[in-house]
RNA sequence: GGGCCCGUAGCUCAGAUGGCUAGAGCGCAUCCCUGAUAAGGAUGAGGUCGGUGGUUCAAUUCCACCUGGGCCCA
């Protein structure tokens, strides 16, 4: 006859709640009952009347899949808004798509091919519309699948006609406040192809060029003599050498830029007595070497750093080749580009062909608005700006050589070489004085052109700027004295960048964004002159004003109503249409109202200028687009009362993108910072720290860690990192993820699979008659989401999740459940012990829940609805708020008593683990414990409420005796000297409880008394 | 080349204003349990705190330089 089965007679933990997560699975069901739903939407009216946090989405670029960097910046913005709806704000989020630009309109060329020259601007337009229109669908697809929680089926794309209104609009106000200018600047052009190249479109390859080294004259006179002893010297002809592999910039040359730092010395020849050659110190032995100059030194106290010879303060201090007034410069500036690795340290500077030509002169505020600035047409042929005999010249891909600008410069200024007087009147001669003092070859990398592979030039081209001098000091007084930057060190980066920044060149020669809408007066034009309509400049009368406000009113109005491909759709939209007045004109127009004129030639006929903005622009301006217009269902974070804060969360690299664009122009348009807040991420690199790259092969997908482990998964690695520094991320980082993830819901399992009779209306334990073991867990639990809901507050997720897997590991797992099993399973189902186990069980699967819901949507909600009284609404999860747990605490003097107590629990397994090595107990089920006298630990047992039978529950051991004895090898650290004697316990292992026990019944079914008590018969 | 930032055990993180044998969780090793079971528990071994120099009675913590890495510029 077999032993009785004891087992049916406990209350064993019983669950539907699945060990294995299978979220790949699981999670989409899930997603799609919250869609079904329609969960965000319930959210909102649950929330309606609540204090508002608004984080105000960074539109992502639509042209590709999502990669792992996108999905942690939405991961991480999907934490705060959670966060703050669980702290019980109402926190709507209204994700964006960055849907104009380059790379768009470049994706959309190469599909298009040949055929696109055959289609109009607007054919094209709606092309790079249907592409965005592509990715956004895709990218909204796996942002859904991420679990992040928004306003998806209206979201805000910059293409839309209401955007494109806005941006409107916004230009507009830039205009109104004066800081729109025109000018030139240099950019990157193909001569081949007649236009204005950006960054990406260009290949650098390796070009052979001509290197020369040319002398420029300096008058021996009152600047000269007043930096150096010249006479002193026997200097009778002093000359400027520069170095350049681009002969034909000389005739566009303004400048001479010398390093403020570096020192400069004269170069004398004994062979040529009374010249001296001004080049850098650190430079002579190899401008020596390259020229051949054996006999050339440097004279005594010459030596004057770039510093002192540019301040100087008189010019003008060089004779510029090819200039018909060869002292029409800008003379010596300085800039800190100019370096000493190689040429002269003397940099010849043409503000027309140079970025960094056009920056220095710039920056001594100059103003670059002279055609003659740069004497090269579209073709690259010199122009009329260009002396006469240079015209027609071809500065690269010249047909023939006598095409060459290089060649016909090179031997202009060779005429002037060596005095040779046989020249000295030829019409094809330089007459500067300038000396070409050696001339080689160089190969090197040099842009190219990707389409047609041609080198390219530097070209000053008529562009469109903001000037940033009006509103640099509101923009660093906001962003240091206004926004808050977590963390901090953005602060430094936004403002030193805000600091140092000249202007934003705002118009790109393209076709696929929003337009700069001006008009173009077509008489001038003809011409040669440039007016536009409305007035530009910001110093005008009220009547032009006026006009210019009606003019933009009736773009926003038409791009509101078509969309900004009104612009460029001349048959419907002609420029006249844009002339006539604003329809919320109040003004009692006369029906004879004549279209305006042309304020420079009274010309009345006029055509759009096809320039876009820069989609900086256009992504910078949401604050008013999103925010402030009411068009995607948010109330007007800035006026509401109080003012509903704003965050911003990018990764660190917008504080040169989308913070920077932002800031400066809501500054400009309102007069404050369009965020109260701005969060920075780092970047995802591979797990070594380097960058992802695909050739690499290191690059983590986002797509597969969801196919292998679940969204939830890679929301608790987004929410385990600190996301202030770079984060790597690899499979063995995912693999603890998991892990972690794993330890979590099998606590909650636990918890969960003990609560199947447990109905919390009926069975629910006050939380003063909870027994003291469950009063500690569930303090453990307060401290717990009081310090989860403080690190959601300073968006420190990584400590919530840490502190979330410490309690679920150390306190819970490895201690409560561990030792409340004994309570629960065996105990009668009734008993009031067992009750107020599962009480705590119940609030401790509710706390896991909630502190989970923002990190792990998924799986928190699978926890919830598995909380008895809870599966009928599963997603009131989300409505949740931290107030909502009921967690009660115990004094602090009884925590701290528990602290030691539970430091004498880590001393017994301490020693229990000596006898477990010699197997004599297997586990501390089967040891007793007999501690020694201890009134400290008297007064802890009192204040915890705990009797030596309960400490034992603590313990996990069958029995502790208290002895009066004390020995001395027993002795411990804790309670000054405590005994603690560690030894098997005596008695039988009860066949039910499986504790031994000294009072189990004899015979084959006996069981101990406790048993027999719950059991009955 | 410049600006900003980062570098603590295999992994993720703690380590106010410099001061005990640098901590936690995970992982790992060994062991236990088999009534959370493709689970659970215990114990333990792991760190020249990126490197060098300096300030100090004392530095992971302050300073300088170097090195590796990231972002943004040039």
């Amino acid at each position: 006859m077999s032993p009785r089965d004891w087992k049916s007679t406990l209350l064993l933990p019983k669950t539907e709640f699945p060990m294995k997560a299978d979220l790949p699975r699981r999670e989409p069901v899930r997603l799609a009952r919250w869609h079904a739903e329609n969960l965000y939407g319930r959210i909102r009216e649950a929330r309606a009347g609540a204090p508002r946090f608004l984080l105000h989405d960074g539109p992502p670029y639509a042209n590709g899949k999502i990669h792992i960097g996108t999905a942690m910046n939405k991961i991480l913005k999907d934490l705060v808004v959670r966060s703050k709806t669980l702290a019980g704000f109402d926190s709507p989020y209204v994700p964006g798509w960055d849907c104009h630009g380059l790379p768009i309109e470049l994706s959309v060329d190469k599909e298009l091919g040949a055929k696109k020259r055959e289609m109009s601007d607007v054919a094209i337009r709606q092309a790079c519309r249907k592409f965005a229109e592509k990715w956004i669908d895709d990218q909204r697809a796996d942002f859904k699948r991420l679990g992040i929680l928004g306003r998806w089926e209206a979201p805000y794309r910059t293409m839309d006609f209401s955007y494109q209104a806005e941006i409107a609009k916004a230009f507009g106000g830039f205009v109104d406040r004066g800081l729109v200018t025109f000018g030139f600047k240099s950019v990157l052009w193909c001569v081949r192809d007649r236009t204005a190249l950006a960054e990406a479109e260009i290949e650098y390859e390796d070009k052979v060029d001509p290197s020369i080294y040319v002398a420029m004259p300096m008058p021996v006179d009152d600047f000269s003599s007043s930096v150096w002893e010249l006479a002193a010297l026997g200097v009778r002809r002093l000359y400027a050498v520069i170095w350049t592999t681009t002969p034909w910039t000389l005739p566009a040359n303004r400048a001479i830029t010398l390093g403020p730092k570096i020192e400069y010395v004269l170069l004398k020849k004994e062979s040529e007595p009374g010249a001296a050659y001004l080049v850098a110190d650190a430079l002579v032995s190899q401008v020596t070497a390259a020229l051949g100059w054996h006999d050339a030194s440097p004279l005594p106290h010459s030596k004057k750093s770039g510093e002192t010879i540019a301040r100087a303060g008189l010019a003008p201090r060089y004779a510029r080749p090819f200039a018909s007034d060869s002292f029409d410069n800008f003379g010596f500036l300085l800039g800190e580009h100019v370096s000493t690795s190689d040429g002269t340290g003397l940099v010849h500077t043409a503000p027309g062909h140079g970025r960094d030509d056009y920056e220095v002169v710039r920056r001594h505020g100059i103003a670059v608005d002279d055609a003659a600035l740069c004497p090269v047409d579209e073709g690259g042929f010199y122009d009329a700006n260009a002396p006469e005999f240079l015209r027609g010249k071809r500065v690269v891909i010249p047909k023939t050589p006598d095409q060459s600008a290089n060649d016909a410069v090179l031997s202009a200024l060779a005429r002037n070489a060596a005095e040779a007087s046989s020249f000295r009147d030829h019409p094809e001669k330089d007459q500067s004085g300038a000396l070409l003092l050696s001339k080689t070859s160089l190969s090197h990398s040099y842009p190219h052109c990707w389409r047609c592979k041609q080198p390219v030039i530097f070209r000053a081209t008529h562009q469109w700027f903001i000037d940033l001098h009006a509103i640099r000091d509101e923009a660093l007084a906001e962003i240091h004295d206004r926004v808050k930057w977590i963390p901090p060190f953005g602060e430094n980066r936004i403002g030193a960048m805000v600091e140092n920044r000249l202007e934003w060149t705002i118009s790109r020669q393209r076709r696929w964004g929003s337009p700069i809408t001006f008009l173009r007066c077509t008489e001038c034009k003809e011409k040669g002159v440039v007016s536009h309509y409305p007035a530009v400049e910001g110093n005008v009368g009220e009547k032009q004003k006026r006009e210019r406000e009606d003019f933009f009113e009736r773009v926003r109005e038409t791009f509101r109503q078509h969309g900004a491909d009104a612009w460029y759709d001349d048959e419907r939209f002609p420029p006249s249409y844009f002339l006539r007045e604003s329809s919320s004109s109040s003004s009692s127009s006369s029906s004879s109202s004549l279209s305006p004129a042309c304020s420079r030639c009274g010309g009345r006929s006029f055509e759009k200028v096809k320039d876009i903005l820069d989609v900086w622009f256009d992504s910078g301006v949401s604050h008013a687009a999103v925010l402030r217009s009411g068009d995607y269902g948010l109330p007007d974070p800035y006026t509401a009362k109080p003012p509903t804060p704003v965050v911003y969360l990018e990764g660190h690299d917008q504080h040169r993108g989308w913070f920077q664009s932002s800031l400066l122009t809501s500054v400009a348009l309102t007069g404050r910072a369009p965020y109260d807040a701005v969060i920075t991420h780092g970047f995802v690199v591979a797990g070594d720290g380097r960058k992802m790259s695909k050739s690499l092969g290191n690059t983590v997908d986002p797509q597969d860690v969801i196919k292998k482990d679940g969204a939830d998964v890679l929301r608790l690695w987004v929410a385990s990192v600190d996301y202030t520094t770079d984060d790597p991320v690899s499979e063995e980082i995912l693999k603890r993820t998991a892990e972690a993830y794993r330890k979590i819901r099998n606590t909650a399992r636990f918890l969960l699979s003990n609560l199947f009779d447990f109905d919390p209306a009926k069975d629910s334990v006050p939380a003063s008659r909870l027994e003291p073991l469950d009063r500690w867990v569930l303090d453990v639990a307060a401290q717990f989401a009081d310090e989860a809901r403080d690190a959601y507050g300073a968006y420190a997720f990584h400590v919530v999740s840490r502190r979330l897997l410490e309690l679920v590991t150390t306190d819970l797992s490895a201690f409560w459940c561990d030792v409340r099993k004994d309570v629960l399973y065996v105990l009668a189902a009734n008993d009031p012990v067992r009750r107020s186990a599962q009480t705590a069980a119940y609030r401790l699967a509710e706390t896991i829940a909630v502190a989970l819901c923002a990190i792990c949507p998924f799986t928190a909600e699978e926890i919830w609805e598995a909380i008895p009284g809870n599966a009928a609404n599963p997603s009131a999860l989300f409505l949740k708020s931290w107030s909502n747990l009921q967690l009660p605490e115990i004094p602090s003097s009884e925590r701290e008593a528990w602290g030691r107590v539970l430091a004498l629990r880590a001393e017994f397994l301490a020693r229990l683990e000596p006898l477990r090595r010699d197997g004599k107990v297997g586990s501390a089920a089967q040891a007793a414990v007999e501690i020694g006298p201890g009134p400290a630990l008297d007064a802890d047992l009192a204040l915890s409420s705990l009797s030596e039978e309960k400490l034992a529950e603590v313990l996990g051991v069958p029995l502790v005796v208290r002895s009066t004895a004390t020995r001395a090898s027993e002795q411990s650290d804790l309670y000054g000297g405590l005994t603690l004697l560690v030894r098997p316990a005596e008695g039988v292992k009860c066949p039910r409880c499986w504790q031994m026990r000294k009072n189990v019944e004899p015979g084959p079914d006996g069981i101990c008394a406790r048993c027999r008590r719950v059991v009955g018969e």
